[in-house]
Parts: C-alpha cells; sequence; structure tokens
DNA sequence: CAACATCTTCGAAGCGCTTCAACACGGAGA
DNA sequence: TCTCCGTGTTGAAGCGCTTCGAAGATGTTG
C-alpha cells in the first residue's frame, strides 16, 4: 500500500506539505505542487479513507436509505437513486446504501460515523424516522413530504400541485367526472406521503373545480384492468381519469381504450410518471412527467450544500407540468 | 462522541479490555464482561467506523456496482441489490453503492481503502472491468457470466439451462416452431452475459429437438408488439414463445392471445421472469423463475466466505426450474 | 540596517481504534 | 517452598492522515 509518506519522500517534500497539496488548504509554490502531484501520481497513491476520516472527522459518505420493497413504482425509485449517485459523485461524496428502511439503520450509520449526512427516502406522511434523524447531529434532507410542521429538509416533487394541474386538464378537455388511479392498495395504506398528496391535491381540485372526483387504489399488474372495469360499470359517467402508477399505466390505457370504443365515447387519460414511461404508451390525452432524476440530484444538492455552508435548508418542491398528449392508441 | 476510552474510564477497566470484550478475540471475565456491555449501552458507545478500519485495515464495507441505467429488467435489479443488501447486513457488512458502472469507480474504492471486497453487476460477455479487478487485490464477485476463463469468482441464474428447459417445455407441449422474445436491442447489443448465453442455450436445444428456433430483440415497452406481429406476421408457423423481458412480457401475452384467437389457434407462452411478475400475467403455458433475490444472496455469501477464508470461490449457476402455468387470460 | 510582514514549508500532536508483548495473580506440580 | 503455567488484564505502539504552531527564507519599509 503507498501511503502519504511514500509520497513525500519521493518529492523530497514533508508530509504536511503533500497533505496541503492535495486539499488545497495552504498555498503551495508551483514547482512544489509540481513535484508532489507527478510523485501522487507515478506511486498510484490515493488516500486512505478511514484515516482520513479519523483525522479530519469527516467521511465524505452520505447514507442513503431507499425502499427496496416492491410496490414502489421501481423506474422512479432507480431514477432517484441514479440521480442521487451520480450528483453525490460530482461533489466528491459516495454513497451508503442502508438496508433496512427503519431508524435502527439510520442510528447505527450516524453514531459509527460511517456517514457525514442522511439521505431518506420513501417517506409517509407520519414516519417514524423523523425523530431519530432530528436526535442525530448530522445533516439530513428527505425525499417526501412529511405531514406537519417540517423538522427536516425536505425535497419533492409537488404532487399536490400535480393534482390540481391534472384536473385543470381534464376538466378543460370537457370532463365534469374524474377518477384518479392511483397507487397499490398497500401504498396507500401505508400513507405514503406522495400518494396522500396527489389525493388530497386531486380531490381539493375536483371540489374547486364543481366537479366530481374519486379516488381508487390500484395493483401495479396487469391485474390493474380490475379496478378499471371495476370504476367504469360502478360509475359509467366517469370519463376524465389520471393514472399514477407506472406498471398498471399500458393496461389501463389499453382497457379504458376498449371500453370507450365499445360504448363510443371518448376518455381522456392524464398519466402521472416518468416521461420516457409515458412516451412508451399511446393514447394519453396528456402526462405529466415526475421528475425523477431531477429530485435526486435536487435533495444530493441541497445535503451538500447543507454540509457546506451549515445553514439548515427548508422544502423544495419541485413544480409539474403538463408534458403532451401520446400518438393515438392504433 | 463517545469514545473507548470513555466506556473504559466507566466500566473501570482498560481500552484493550473493552476492545477485546466488544471483538471476543481474547478471553474475558463474566464479570469485567457484564461491567464493560452495560457501560458501553448506558453510554450508547459505537466504534468510529474509521478509526477502526485504520487499525484494523478492513472496513466492513463491500463495494457493489450496479447498473442504474434503463433498458435492463429493473425488478430483477432491485430484487437482487435487495438480498445482497439484506445479507450482507447479516453478515456485518455495508454496502457501499459506486457510481459509474467503469473500471476507475471500482479502482477508487479498492486503493482508496474504502471497501474490503468489490461486486459487480450487469456483466457482459467481455467485460473490460475483469481485467481491473484482476489487478486489484481485493476479493470480488461477478453477477453474470463472462465469456472465456474464469479468473474471477462468478455467480449467475443459469440462463443456458434455462434457455433448454424452456425448449423442452414447449416441444413437449408439441410446437415445432420457437420464437425467444428477448431483451432490448441495445441490451443484446452490449452483449450483457445473460442475453447472450439465453439466446445460446436456447438456439442448441432447438438444433438438439430438431426444431426451428430463431431469437428476437423486444423493446421493454408497449412498443413490443410490434416485434410480435412481426414475427406472427414473418412465419406463421411459429407457435412457441419463450419471452424474457418482463415488461414486455404482459403486452406480448395480451397480442399473442389476440392472434391465436383470431387464427383460432394456440400459441404457447414460457416466461422467463421473477415469478411475483409471471403470476400476475393470464395466459402463460408455464414459467421459469429468475430468483433474483436468491442470486444476490448467494453472490453475497460467496464474497464473504471467500473473504473469511481467503479459499478463492469458482463459479456458481443456480439452476432454472418450471413454476406451471398462470390462469387462462380471460 | 534593523524591524517586520509575507510566503513556503515543516515537525509533531493528535484522531479512536486494534493488537502485541508483558505483567499480575493464583493454583498445580516438583 | 519454589517454579511453571494458564487466565485475565494492561500499557503502549502504531494504523495513515489532517492541522496547528512555528521556523526559515525572502522581500518591504522606515
Amino acid at each position: 500500500m503507498v501511503t502519504i509518506a511514500d509520497v513525500a519522500q519521493a518529492a523530497g517534500v514533508s508530509i504536511s506539505t503533500v497533505s496541503y497539496v492535495m486539499s488545497g488548504k495552504r498555498s503551495i509554490s508551483q514547482e512544489t505542487r509540481d513535484r508532489v502531484e507527478s510523485a501522487i501520481s507515478t506511486l498510484g497513491f490515493s488516500p486512505h479513507a478511514g484515516a482520513r476520516s479519523l483525522a479530519s472527522r469527516s467521511t465524505n459518505v452520505i447514507g442513503l436509505q431507499a425502499p427496496l420493497r416492491t410496490g414502489v413504482d421501481v423506474h422512479v425509485i432507480m431514477q432517484i437513486v441514479t440521480g442521487i449517485v451520480t450528483q453525490a459523485r460530482k461533489r466528491g461524496y459516495d454513497i451508503l446504501l442502508l438496508a433496512s428502511d427503519d431508524s435502527k439503520a439510520l442510528d447505527r450509520a450516524a453514531r459509527g460515523s460511517m456517514v457525514d449526512a442522511l439521505l431518506v427516502m420513501d417517506v409517509e406522511s407520519d414516519d417514524p424516522r423523523i425523530d431519530t434523524l432530528v436526535g442525530l447531529r448530522h445533516p439530513s434532507v428527505l425525499i417526501g413530504l412529511p405531514a406537519g410542521r417540517q423538522t427536516i429538509a425536505c425535497v419533492d416533487f409537488d404532487f399536490e400541485a400535480a393534482g390540481w394541474l391534472a384536473v385543470d386538464r381534464l376538466v378543460g378537455l370537457g370532463h365534469r367526472r374524474l377518477a384518479l388511479i392511483g397507487s397499490p392498495p398497500e401504498v396507500m395504506k401505508r400513507h405514503t406521503s406522495y400518494a396522500d398528496r396527489l389525493a388530497r391535491g386531486f380531490l381539493a381540485a375536483c371540489e374547486s373545480a364543481g366537479v366530481v372526483g374519486s379516488v381508487h387504489p390500484c395493483p401495479s399488474s396487469p391485474k390493474a384492468v380490475g379496478v378499471v372495469d371495476a370504476v367504469a360499470a360502478d360509475d359509467p359517467g366517469i370519463t376524465g381519469f389520471l393514472v399514477h402508477n407506472e406498471a398498471a399505466l399500458p393496461h389501463v390505457a389499453a382497457r379504458l381504450g376498449d371500453i370507450g370504443a365499445d360504448r363510443g365515447e371518448e376518455f381522456s387519460i392524464v398519466a402521472l410518471c416518468p416521461e420516457d414511461v409515458a412516451r412508451a404508451v399511446p393514447g394519453l390525452a396528456d402526462s405529466i412527467a415526475v421528475p425523477a432524476e431531477a429530485i435526486g440530484i435536487a435533495a444530493t444538492d441541497m445535503l451538500c450544500e447543507y454540509l457546506a455552508t451549515d445553514a439548515r435548508p427548508g422544502v423544495l418542491l419541485l413544480p409539474p407540468s403538463l408534458a403532451g398528449a401520446t400518438a393515438p392508441s392504433r
């Protein structure tokens, strides 16, 4: 193993000089800097992370608690994580993937000085991990927006505004009875923050527009057609749909197309999902893109800024926007 | 921050005694052990990971390079990662998520002593990262099976055997012309190890059985129906299908059902995907489960064993098996 | 020319832990 | 009684790095 002492010897300088060249915390003459840098690269030196964290009291690692369970929209999770990992690396941080999504994992990582900060995904409306985070001294950012007073910084897509926007669009298209085909029942029951907020925005917008709106959990599988059938049978007047379930979306869209053709009437579907998922599904009246990767990037930036300035950030909600219709279904 | 010295003082013993209590590397009287353990828990002590890794020359962290791109079967990736993370934790390791999937990331993590070992997913048939891993001194395990001589330990599902098994089943059902509807074109082009091996097994089995087989890349979206239409139009004699593309599966199954109904003939579909994905799709003749989580677990176990015994493991291929038909399609 | 600022560089003191060599102690064997 | 040995415990030496205070060299000013 190559150590800083080897580099110092090779460059004919002291250990501290090498350290200062690397960190840039003191001015070093150009000549010395060159010598040290060439020694570093010829020896292939890279500092021991543990030693560094011991001496500097910081690890350059961010702990990430991501939901590795099923039922969530896997693409969205993947894209958020991608955003986090790449952005973190850009800012000089690595990501430690925390196993279980409980408070103990957070505690372990923080108390063991394995991480400088924590990023927590898949937050529920009333999440017990928030208290843990407050107790810890580590900077942390949530991806999601829990209910109540915000004691921890948050980043998320503005699902509530997305609900309003979708209703606006559907009402604008002339629909008077709307349905939200949403997340799977288990996600709804857990009161996952985004599902709650979307439903709230959707229902409030319906009320404000004077139209009828209803919310329906929907499994993330081809079984989604059962939900569509039930909704269509229950209230044949429903003609406007907001679909927030990427796995169910193609099936829902296809089935609604069939039913519409049978009845000779026109349904409109607004999808809420990542852009690439929506583009692959024909027959959408419009879609609202969930900027998944941008969420990850924003959360990471916020956390890094927090780490750099020690100024606790607040809440950041990324605004929704309409993306336009996709190709007709056949 | 609570340090080992605080614990030692509280328990009235020396620092080394506390260390030995924690590691169990020397015998300690029951009485002393009790005193130390209660001091640890009342003070809420947990050792500084960096200090530990500096002194012990091991980090208890495994570096994981996972494909965070699209085009791969997201569910499979997620399940493998879940298996890895939970199993690693069970064996006392944490997971550092490596950003880009190039050699440099591996190098950085290993040389910087951030990890004890490396786990690499999404291996291509002729992957440049293998040379890097050989050069590094760190134990490593691939998830996938590159072509050629194995210089690095590997764990994977036996996709080649799965190809044979699927053909056996389809031929057993009486089909004489078979098609493999596979991964997206970009995955095939990259020569991702599993796609190559599945196609090889499938084609070899067809030849051995004296039936006609062809391989068709297929996008992971509803556009998959276009591939199905093209295949059906090109060679109307094809009646047996092996589908290895979880996102396309429902669409392929539905479209084949329609075409079969039109023509009045019976197609058989064997799906190759995680069990829960298959169960959600009606009308499958059979399915071969990709034991994604088990792959993750096996790879982690192999790596931990390697770390513990320093005996380089070989290649482990998990065998395929048929899971049975799903419900009829309507 | 002395006094003082500025720019570079260095020595040494830790950071919190593991582990080795050694020590104290009591009981067993000679 | 003395030596030997096993058990339980300790002191101290690092592990590789950061960072503080200070020293040497050089230039600037009165």
